[in-house]
DNA sequence: AAAAACTGCAACCGCCAGATA
DNA sequence: CTATCTGGCGGTTGCAGTTTT
């Protein structure tokens, strides 16, 4: 067992704690200089001083050794710091080795105040460094109660328009083993909703794209559409929260009918179809009627067409969230499956 | 303006493994 | 072989400065 700081001296005299003084720092600076670091314990008596020789050695390795790099840490830093971490967890030690002039405590303190806080507001667990899949916005939560509470009155039981085959419950249905999403005319007015589809944790987005079906069935095309994103997905360039640049790599329009494919920083492509715009990728941020939404995993799109259904393979690969609505046209639609 | 809450960070604590007596 | 010493590490605490109420 090793000893602790004022149990270890058989001199009765009262050792210093707290903070270091400027004298301090001036006698053990000294001390190593001339001396050089040997034997710690030995160091206290040698150099005039009333602390421990474990203090001491804190206290040279924290502060005062030279080659320390002061001040904050680069993006590179950073970068490094969030690689090495999610191999080695808090193994600060050997994270601090990797980083010249930073010491483990300073990269501890800098992740336990700064880096963990950034992860989880990007919906990442600073743990796992996976997205926190229970841990939706709150916003998002909130719309999802809102729908099943409402239930099925958000969709007419049949509609003259559907596509033949197709039939609506509860806005959803499971044909072929997947989902149907749809949205619907009601009143005269186009009902186009938002969603968010949250694709489990492991799913292989890019085979998965192929698997995307879309029908759809269009009668009227809406060109008047608000672009929350304010991307033109024609030759869309965008940020996500990291810096990263997501590129649309190809979009068509034929006869009213869009589809893109869209690659965002973790090379994760994602083809849309039938009338779906994304508007944020995973980790993307936006707004909805004033309100902040992220993107935590998957995409967030928007309908654009009076009437088109969806299909998605594995009803187990996702969940779906309703986003909100947008004032007059846009109504709050699907919910959790 | 004052009190409370929050934040960042330096330093401490307890445990461990390896070295030494 | 055992006890003790030492340095190293990660978790935690406490404090000073800052921000919010």
């Amino acid at each position: 067992m090793g000893r602790h700081c004022s149990s270890s001296s058989s001199v009765k005299q009262k050792l210093r704690k707290g903070l270091w003084s400027p004298e301090e720092d001036d006698k053990l600076l000294k001390y190593i200089s001339r001396f050089g670091v040997g034997c710690w314990s030995s160091v206290p008596k040698h150099a005039g001083l009333q602390r421990c020789g474990k203090s001491c050695r804190l206290r040279w390795i924290n502060y005062l050794r030279p080659d320390l790099k002061r001040g904050m840490f680069s993006q590179q830093e950073e970068n490094i710091i969030l690689d090495l971490h999610q191999v080695l967890g808090n193994r600060w030690a050997q994270i601090a080795a990797q980083l010249p002039g930073r010491t483990d405590n300073e990269i501890k303190n800098f992740w336990n105040s700064c880096l963990k806080k950034k992860l989880m507001k990007q919906g990442i667990d600073p743990n796992t460094h996976k997205p926190v899949t229970s841990n939706c916005n709150s916003y998002v939560k909130d719309k999802k109660i809102e729908f099943l509470e409402k239930g099925c009155d958000y969709f007419p039981s049949s509609s003259s328009s559907m596509p033949v085959g197709v039939e609506l419950e509860h806005g959803f249905h499971v044909k072929n083993g997947g989902l149907m999403l749809a949205s619907s005319i009601e009143n005269g007015s186009i009902r186009d909703p938002l969603f968010w589809v949250k694709f489990q944790s492991g799913t292989d987005l890019v085979s998965y794209n192929s698997n995307f079906v879309a029908q759809y069935h269009q009668t009227n095309y809406e060109t008047s559409l608000p672009n929350l994103a304010s991307l033109d997905h024609q030759n869309a360039e965008f940020s996500d929260v990291s810096g990263s640049k997501m590129t649309t790599n190809s979009f068509n329009v034929n006869e009213g009918r869009e589809s893109s494919s869209t690659t965002n920083s973790s090379n994760m492509t994602t083809s849309l179809s039938g009338g779906f715009q994304p508007m944020a990728f995973e980790g993307e941020m936006f707004q909805l009627n004033g309100v902040n939404v992220k993107s935590e995993q998957g995409c967030v799109g928007q309908w654009q067409h009076q009437m088109h259904d969806v299909q998605l393979d594995n009803a187990s690969d996702f969940n779906i969230y309703s986003m909100g609505s947008l004032p007059g046209t846009y109504t709050d639609v699907f919910h959790q499956i």
